[in-house]
DNA sequence: GTGAAAGCGCTAACAG
DNA sequence: CTGTTAGCGCTTTCAC
């Protein structure tokens, strides 16, 4: 029932010397044609390049770690981003990771380490870090980030808004995002468009309603405050604001809700009220969580490269710091089953 | 608005050497006090200890890996579990990992990949990777795992069932669970339960019915096949098992689905069909998956402590393989808002 | 119990 | 363009 396969010992893989004997040259000249192929004449390049195919050789990454001093310890930090969310963030760092020679550390704070933001950037700090990528919400709390600035660790935010700490951050512009969503549902001819916003306490809800208005705006439509309630992006508060929304006189065609849940929210609560989506409601949110597949109707949305995202982070800490400030990635509009034109 | 807080050169730590020299013994002392400190006589350990302190010295654990010779590349392979799955997964075996100095590699496989078993092992062996976590429902197939113990791969699967491939495992006894969550329901009162089984390509569903059974059987109810609905683990199909359901002469008062996805699409048929959840009808799910905390009512279901049995898989993987072939770890049922005893 | 020497696999710094 | 010499921070092996 058991065999070698078992056991985990590291295979000896073949190395950097192992190689350079079989192309009759010195260690470093290997070590060239492998990180500046460029210096080295091409006839040797080649001989080198042949051994290493040969052998398969593979450079082991501790070992260039520990010789090149550059190894970083990457933190990742969190506090209560959705798991999904959180998971792509984590492939995408990881992936970034590896190439760069970091290692990923995930630290994740609990709310009242959040209470507490020099007591949390000293924690890090101790804990031998080198730079942290801070994601959305955590990335919004000032107070933290300047905390870890005084504690002299680098960090890269994700997200959307400038929050004036001078940090890097990288993030989708989110204003646009809204503004595109909205131009869809004006395009197919949605007149009344709700829209549902989320807690005042973050500032990603009111950038995206800033692009609603945008677009509603550059269409000549006149501005209707009826249309506009609060949510908190939550699931329950997506229901309640469209059982307002559909109270109203005249109820909108299509509604807009500042995330997922809360679009999720606004079918369910639709269904209850007998309407079908999207014959007689569309329905859109925002983030493109796992949710907006899942549902039915599935969920026309907007999706971020969250993957993509963690990995420019890790390579923005990676860089001197001088270079760039803010990467903008470009985000999708996906289009499923929940939005539709108007019933005429 | 930029300071030196922003560059990313590795901050140089204090090294063995610097906390042997303050501690007047050899770097060896040291390295012994940290890793078996049994053997070093305790007034020198104190010494030793007090000079770590006094330095806020940590190891650097990719020299430690280095020289240690046992620094292991981990891959993660899934093909398409749930993004919260993964998320936790990775946190897990980060954790994981990090402790045991080794490195995660996550890998993708694509649904074109799972079709050539003996490609993908082969380009994971050139890979370079040491040992493999397989997640579900990649775990259960047979074919790719048996691949992989030919190209000479540790395995180590998430998976709730014995596949027959001879691979370690970890996993949480779904079937004590689906029995727990029965009883739970049973307890309360309710005496028609429907099931929502799951797709018969996988292992899960069966085994989760399985317990539903057993939980019957014991109860002393009679076994009505009508109760027992085929489902497909998503969100329509759990709407659609419930359709059906209700329309029978003698509806369930509660329905247990065999995952989440399902049991939040029983919530939005129940809706619809103008039932109140749980007052008249109850549901419960398994997985915990975000999607379960996120609803209208937040769904009563099974938790797996994924990341713990993503950091158990690691732990396997680095013991010698003789030691322990599978282990089972608990679950908890959490009790949420969609269940209740019946209407009397 | 403790220490000295050697080396993990690679790259940096300097020569030639 | 290429090679030589050190040494990254730690553990291993073998002395004492």
């Amino acid at each position: 029932m058991r065999n070698d396969t078992d056991t985990l010992t590291r295979r000896s893989q073949p190395t950097l010397k192992e190689v350079a004997e079989r192309a009759g040259v010195s260690q470093m000249t290997v070590s060239r044609v492998l990180n500046s192929p460029d210096i080295v004449r091409q006839e040797t390049r080649e001989r080198v390049r042949a051994a290493i195919t040969e052998l398969n050789y593979r450079p082991n990454l501790v070992a260039r770690s520990l010789a090149g001093g550059r190894s970083l310890f990457i933190g990742l930090t969190y506090n209560n981003p959705s798991s999904g969310y959180l998971g792509e963030l984590l492939i995408g760092a990881l992936k970034s990771c590896r190439s760069g020679g970091h290692h990923l550390v995930v630290e994740e704070l609990s709310d009242g380490d959040v209470e507490e933001p020099e007591r949390v950037a000293e924690r890090l700090r101790e804990g031998g870090l080198d730079g942290l990528l801070v994601a959305p919400p955590l990335s919004e709390n000032a107070p933290l980030i300047e905390a870890l600035r005084a504690a002299g660790i680098p960090c890269v935010l994700i997200t959307p808004a400038e929050t004036g700490t001078g940090a890097r951050r990288v993030a989708i512009d989110e204003e646009a995002a809204a503004h595109a969503m909205t131009g869809q549902l004006l395009r197919l001819g949605h007149e009344r468009i709700g829209f549902v916003s989320g807690p005042d306490t973050q500032l990603a809800p009111d950038i995206r309603m800033q692009g609603y208005e945008r677009a509603l705006r550059e269409a000549g439509q006149p501005f209707r405050s009826e249309l506009i309630v609060p949510g908190a992006f939550t699931y329950r508060s997506g229901m309640e604001a469209t059982e307002r929304l559909l109270a109203l006189e005249e109820p909108p065609t299509a509604i807009f809700a500042a995330n997922d849940d809360m679009a999720a929210g606004v079918i369910a609560a639709a269904h209850r009220a007998a309407l079908r989506v999207p014959e007689d409601l569309s329905v859109a949110g925002f983030d493109d969580t796992e949710m907006a597949r899942t549902i039915w109707p599935s969920l026309t949305t907007i999706r971020q490269p969250i993957a993509d995202m963690a990995a420019c982070a890790v390579d923005l800490l990676g860089e001197d710091g001088q270079e760039r400030r803010a990467i903008v990635l470009d985000f999708e509009l996906v289009e499923r089953d929940s939005v539709a034109p108007p019933a005429s």
